[in-house]
RNA sequence: GUGGUCGUAGCUCAAUGGCAGAGCUCCAGGUUGUGGUCCUGGCUGUUGCGGGUUCGAGUCCCGUCGAUCACCCCA
């Protein structure tokens, strides 16, 4: 295959299949938010270079994955690979503009130059949702509940997934309390995150700086901290959704301006990656916006990628889907006679202004094969304009009903057959 | 960026170093105005690409591109 031929490593063509599955994918994701009063917003796929560099040094990760590049007039830009500084920057901008809290959302796609593998590519579709100006623990219960009817809305039960409910500022007070610096902080927590990952006597060498042992940190995780998660367990029990969520420190979050809440969801399994992950970051859009807005912030991500995996994988889910990419054809119109195409383009016209979707054969064909393509497009009805006209026949496919009237009586009837 | 595995028809896959195949899909026929099954026929390949070894390479070796998994990272 020739190169120009193919797509880009780690990008995808969609073709109607797929795009039927990223179309019901995206309208749960609208339609829940909707449902939760969040109201959607956009940005730029390209932003200034700067924007991303500003809350990172040079050579993090993140600019390291960045596809980046000079345009034409010499400016340095880049595709966006988050949401969170596009958000912050608009909410800079006008956030006078707009009645506290602001509950936003969108879907968009984003991009990352980094190896692909399962549930990564170079190109992703993200739902993000951010409530942004309320500081309350009932934005946190407010979000995490959001990200668990999204993934109820897909057809996951508890047993198919768990939000893994973990709090910054409670490792935060414990390493404060162990006497660490700023430095020492992220040392640990960097630690914390890979304990399942790396062996103890690696860790150890590693924490010894901040005069830490990974049997502190266990011993932290183990305690847990009931008195942190309260205010955001109880909102989250009030709703019924208690059993969704899993109180559970060992769960960091690799980024550095997180506040407080943090969570992430899993499948059950742990065959996937992170389906969702987020939290509160009361400090980035003032440090974002050079101190200029100052708003508290919660907010969690959810891709594309390892949620079509994790649909594939649970049957009641990709039933759903299979039944939303189920091909729809409302009315197949069968032009028995050809002499009579113009008498049947008439009636495809009426039906279509109707609203229903209709199909008919774009030539001359046997009348076998325009029943069989009816039945390939999954039509409920066929009409058969022929010889009779003016009369015609109205066919329910799936009975094998037929009856026989007038084509100016076709409206009508079919406005009943379908309530429209 | 590092390491492992894998690349054969549109798809899923066969073929001991010895004639590149099957099923599905697709297309066209079979019933002279009625559909899911059926029957017949047909299409598609520089075996990802480029070198090398060999009388002979889809098969072995090297490179490259791509896919995939793990590391890294996960905004």
């Amino acid at each position: 295959m020739c190169r120009v031929m193919q797509a880009l490593p780690g990008f995808r063509d969609f073709y109607p299949e797929d795009c039927a599955r990223r179309n019901h994918i995206v309208s749960i994701w609208r339609k829940v938010a909707k449902r939760y009063g969040f109201v959607e917003f956009d940005g730029p796929v390209l932003e200034s270079t700067d924007l991303y560099r500003k809350k990172n040094e040079e050579g993090a990760e993140i600019l390291e994955q960045l596809y980046s590049f000079a345009d034409r007039g010499g400016r340095e830009i880049a595709l966006r690979p988050e949401m969170t500084p596009t958000l912050a920057r608009m909410v800079a901008a006008r956030e006078k503009h707009y009645r506290k809290p602001m509950k936003w959302f969108c879907v968009s796609n984003f991009f990352r130059h980094e190896r692909q593998q399962k549930g990564r590519l170079r190109e992703f579709l993200q739902f993000n949702a951010d409530i942004i100006g309320e500081s309350s623990p009932q934005a946190d219960a407010e979000t995490i509940a959001l990200a668990i009817d999204l993934m109820r809305a897909f057809g996951f039960t508890a047993e198919n997934f768990v939000v893994r409910l973990s709090d910054r500022k409670a490792w935060m007070d414990f390493l404060a309390s162990r006497g660490c610096d700023d430095a020492a902080c992220r040392i640990a927590l960097a630690c914390a995150d890979k304990l399942e990952r790396e062996p103890e006597e690696k860790l150890n060498s590693k924490l010894a700086p901040t005069g830490l042992t990974v049997a502190d940190l266990k011993g932290f995780i183990a305690a847990g901290s009931p008195e942190a998660f309260a205010p955001v367990m109880d909102a989250l029990a009030a709703r019924g959704l208690t059993g969704f969520v899993q109180p559970d420190l060992s769960i960091v979050r690799g980024l550095a301006y997180y506040t407080g809440v943090v969570f992430e969801i899993f499948d059950r399994s742990k065959n996937l990656r992170a389906l969702a992950g987020g939290g509160r970051y009361d400090g980035l859009i003032k440090g974002l916006s050079d101190g200029s807005v100052d708003l508290p912030a919660i907010g969690f991500g959810m891709g594309d990628v390892v949620l079509g995996h994790l649909i594939d994988e649970t049957p009641a889910a990709s039933s759903l889907l299979q039944s939303a990419l189920a091909a729809s054809c409302d009315v197949y119109v069968i032009i028995a006679d050809e002499s009579k195409r113009s008498e049947a383009l008439h009636i495809i016209q009426s039906c279509r202004e109707l609203g229903l979707t209709t199909d008919f054969p774009l030539k001359s064909s046997k009348i076998g094969k325009q029943f069989q393509e009816a039945e390939n497009l999954g039509a409920s009805h066929a009409v058969v304009v022929g010889q009779e006209w003016p009369l015609v026949k109205l066919k329910h496919l799936a009975t094998r009903a037929e009856e026989t009237l007038e084509h100016t009586a076709l409206a009508s009837k079919l406005k009943t057959q379908f309530k429209t």
